[in-house]
DNA sequence: AAACGTCACAACCGCTCCATT
DNA sequence: TAATGGAGCGGTTGTGACGTT
C-alpha cells in the first residue's frame, strides 16, 4: 500500500516563492510558530503551499539569523573537514557553521567548494593517482580511505554511541590526548585538529572464514543487528598470505567487499558490494570524494605516500548513531 | 544584439526515520 | 507488532542570471 500524499498536489503552488507568501509564512510563524505540524500550516497560514514547501522555505530563507553571501576560508575548512569525514551529511555540518543551512552548504560544496579543491592539486597520473578503493567510494564512500591509505599493520577501531556534536571551539584540544573515544564521538570535527591525539590502543582485525572483520565479534552485537561489519573477502591466490593491511601494493590484489549493515532476517538493510579488477563491476566508482581527502588531508600527496592522517566514520544507523573511527 | 553555454541557487522529490495509534 | 503519517534529509531538477561567442 502506498502512502497517502502529504497535500493535494493539484491544489498546491509550486516554485519560487512570492514576497506577499513569505511575508504570510513569516508572519504566521513568528505568531503562532509551526506547532509541529507543517503540514496543517500551509491552511492556517492561507498559504496555497505543501506543508513541506513551507518548512523548506522557512528553514532555509525566512528563519531568522539565517547567514547568506559568501563563505569565509574558516567555512570552507570546516565543511572541507567535515565533509572527509563524515561525507554528505549536510545537515550535521551545517549545524557546525552557525547561520548556515544545509541546503545552503550542499549548493556551495557542489557549485563552488568541490571544483576549488580540485583546482588546487593538478590530477596525478593515472598510475600513481588510487589503488582500488576499499570500499568503493560510490557508496559508503567514507570507507574507501581506510583502505588506499592504510599501509601500517593495524587498525584502530572503536564504536561509540554518537550524541552529537559540539561546537568546535569548545572543546580544549588538550582533552584530545585522552578519552579520545568519547570526544570522537561527541565532537568528530574537534579530532581533525589534532590528529596525533588518537594513537592509543590497538585492535587487530580478526581474519574469519577469508573475512577481515573489522571491529570483532566482541564489539558487534549481531543479535540486534545494529553493528557494521567490514568484511574484506580474502583472495589468498593475490594476497599472497601476506597481512593485508601490511601491503602496499594495491595493484595486484584482488578483493571483494560486503558492508552487512542491520541485517535482520538474512537481508540486509543497507549494504554494499564491490568487487573489483573486472570481478564484478556492480559499483560504477566515484573517486570525487577521495580526491577531496586527498587534496584536503594535511600530510596527503599524490605520489603515492603514506598518508597518517585519521578518519572518523559514522554509520548509517540514525537510530543508533555510532561513531567508528579508525586510525593507523 | 542574439544565441548559446555555464553557473548558482531555490525548490522539489522521494526516501528513511521515528513517534503515535 | 504492524500500520500510519509527519518530519527531516540528501539528491536532483528548474530557472534565472551572467558570461562568452
Amino acid at each position: 500500500m502506498g502512502r497517502a500524499p502529504c497535500c493535494d498536489k493539484a491544489n498546491v503552488k509550486k516554485g519560487p516563492w512570492s514576497p506577499e507568501e513569505d511575508t504570510k509564512l513569516k508572519e504566521y510563524i513568528e505568531k503562532y510558530g509551526t506547532g509541529g505540524n507543517w503540514i496543517a500550516l500551509p491552511q492556517k497560514a492561507g498559504l496555497k503551499r505543501c506543508g513541506k514547501s513551507c518548512r523548506l522555505r522557512w528553514l532555509n530563507y525566512l528563519r531568522p539569523n539565517i547567514k547568506h553571501g559568501e563563505f569565509t576560508d574558516e567555512e570552507d575548512r570546516i565543511i572541507c573537514s567535515l565533509f572527509a569525514t563524515i561525507g554528505s551529511r549536510w545537515s550535521i555540518i551545517a549545524a557546525q557553521l552557525p547561520g548556515r543551512t544545509d541546503n545552503d552548504i550542499k549548493n556551495y560544496w557542489n557549485t563552488k567548494l568541490k571544483k576549488k579543491l580540485m583546482a588546487m592539486s593538478a590530477t596525478p597520473p593515472q598510475s600513481q593517482r588510487k589503488p582500488p578503493p576499499f570500499p568503493p567510494a560510490s557508496s559508503e564512500s567514507l570507507f574507501s580511505s581506510l583502505y588506499k591509505d592504510c599501509t601500517t599493520s593495524y587498525y584502530n577501531i572503536t564504536t561509540k554511541p554518537f550524541t552529537g556534536f559540539e561546537p568546535i571551539s569548545s572543546v580544549h584540544q588538550s582533552n584530545l590526548l585522552h578519552n579520545t573515544s568519547t570526544l570522537a564521538s561527541n565532537n568528530p570535527s574537534s579530532f581533525l585538529q589534532n590528529p596525533e591525539s588518537l594513537m592509543s590502543p590497538v585492535y587487530y582485525p580478526c581474519v574469519k572464514d577469508n573475512f577481515l572483520i573489522f571491529g570483532g565479534e566482541t564489539s558487534c552485537s549481531s543479535s540486534d543487528g545494529s553493528c557494521i561489519q567490514i568484511k574484506q573477502e580474502v583472495d589468498h591466490h593475490h594476497m599472497g598470505g601476506t597481512n593485508f593491511a601490511s601491503s602496499g601494493a594495491y595493484e595486484d590484489q584482488t578483493y571483494k567487499f560486503m558492508l552487512s549493515y542491520g541485517s535482520s532476517g538474512g537481508e540486509n538493510v543497507n549494504r554494499w558490494n564491490e568487487k573489483v579488477n573486472g570481478y564484478c563491476g556492480e559499483t560504477q566508482l566515484d573517486y570525487d570524494l577521495e580526491d577531496v581527502k586527498q587534496l584536503i588531508s594535511p600530510s596527503s600527496t599524490f605520489n603515492g605516500s603514506i598518508n597518517t592522517s585519521n578518519l572518523l566514520f559514522i554509520d548509517e544507523s540514525k537510530t543508533q548513531e555510532k561513531v567508528m573511527y579508525y586510525h593507523y
